[in-house]
DNA sequence: GGGGTGTTGATACTTGGTCTCATTGTGTGC
DNA sequence: GCACACAATGAGACCAAGTATCAACACCCC
């Protein structure tokens, strides 16, 4: 479950606490992407005492670790999923929030040609893909 | 300058009105992208009596039109760019801002191999490619 | 030139996130 | 196991971005 998380955290070199383990069970417990806001209410539902920054704080740490990546969604949020270190891109549903990753397919001949055309050199690239997964286009 | 804009603005049946046009005057003066924040203090600069409410709305009317379109910049911020309505992306200069616009560029091969490895139908994607211009690379 | 209606700016409010700081908890060396 | 240095915590103030409300206003068509 979020052993995964809290491996990684240690092997990083950070302290493991109570709200640390807490919050990586929270985490692993959704599906999908989630806000910092979801995480809050689901502590505060439980009546964990974990303070507010203290997510935030968490959240920052796995991002730099690259155990989640920060999505923008289209309507403007800021939403996490959890994630392999490995560079890769998302697609996201748009109906449930379910996350598939993908690795590079084929993209770098994209960024190239770009590189190309305009003069630019290219140094980071973020591709977002939205649209309905298996389950929800079935479902219609 | 923002001739265009209002043009467009005019087109779409919305009322050119004396913010508008001051607020477009100020998109035109600037380049690169921008954040909603650097209009607002643009105007307060020049005493412009412009309501900070105007120019998110102006802003949101531009978007809706494609005359811009919002760039969400690796630090998280929502930014802007003056765009032409058809589809495209966007190479951001991360020294000086500067934009250039890229044409689908092999974009659709990397789409549709996306979808047949995940299984989920992909309604729009969104990709941003940052580094230096050529400006800003020479100038090292 | 009036008049209906879309637009405006002031202001209050909400939400997402950061900062500070006194207190607590963890890992480490012994 | 124990003590200690220092990382981490939570409460709360704070800040910035964006939204809602609403009375006053200005555009545009007639
Ligand atoms: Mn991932
Ligand atoms: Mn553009
Ligand atoms: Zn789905
Ligand atoms: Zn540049």
């Amino acid at each position: 479950m979020s052993d995964e998380l809290l491996r990684a955290l240690d092997q990083a070199g950070v302290r493991l606490t109570g709200p640390r383990r807490e919050i990586a069970a929270l985490i692993a417990k959704r599906n999908g992407h989630f806000t910092a806001a979801d995480l809050i209410a689901d502590a505060s539902k439980r009546r964990l005492g974990v303070g507010r920054a203290t997510i935030f704080r968490l959240l920052d740490l796995l991002a730099e670790q690259g155990l989640v990546e920060r999505v923008d969604l289209p309507d403007g949020r800021h939403a996490y999923v959890p994630c392999e270190p490995s560079h890769h891109h998302h697609l996201v549903c748009v109906a449930c929030g379910a996350i598939a990753e993908v690795e590079d397919c084929g993209i770098d001949a994209v960024t190239s040609e770009a590189s190309r055309r305009s003069g630019f050199t290219i140094e980071s690239h973020r591709l977002e893909l939205f649209g309905r997964c298996p389950n929800c286009r079935s479902a219609n």
